[in-house]
DNA sequence: CCTGTGACCGGTA
DNA sequence: ATACCGGCCACAG
């Protein structure tokens, strides 16, 4: 019940316009290696929470779902009305670094 | 209790 | 640069 908290504290704070990576933020949230357990937060969050769940993105800086996958449209789609560039999947270089 | 699974990561070839 | 592999940890069945 204490790292899910944290996990999800440390994604709240990400600034619109960045993006980070699963690694980075269990990192950041003092829990290096759970990066996978960020993965199983977020899949968990409800909907209609705050958390900005689309400025996660994996250590390659690309997008975790499949391109023809629903999801990854609308992550897609949220990044460029926040600003982030994305081409062909990747974001550029606007990784969140405190 | 044991096993498999997942929106992953880093090192090595 | 890409491909493969082992490790990682909580959670559900």
């Amino acid at each position: 019940m204490e790292i899910k908290a944290v996990i999800i504290q440390t994604l709240a704070a990400i600034p619109s316009g960045k993006v980070a990576a699963y690694g980075q933020i269990a990192k950041m949230a003092g829990y290096p290696g759970y990066a996978r357990y960020v993965g199983t937060v977020l899949k968990q969050l409800p909907s209609g929470s705050n958390i900005p769940w689309d400025r996660v993105v994996n250590a390659k800086g690309e997008i975790s779902f499949a391109e023809s996958s629903k999801e990854y449209l609308k992550q897609h789609q949220l990044l460029m009305s926040e600003g982030v560039v994305v081409n062909n999947g990747r974001v550029s270089m606007k990784i969140f670094g405190i």
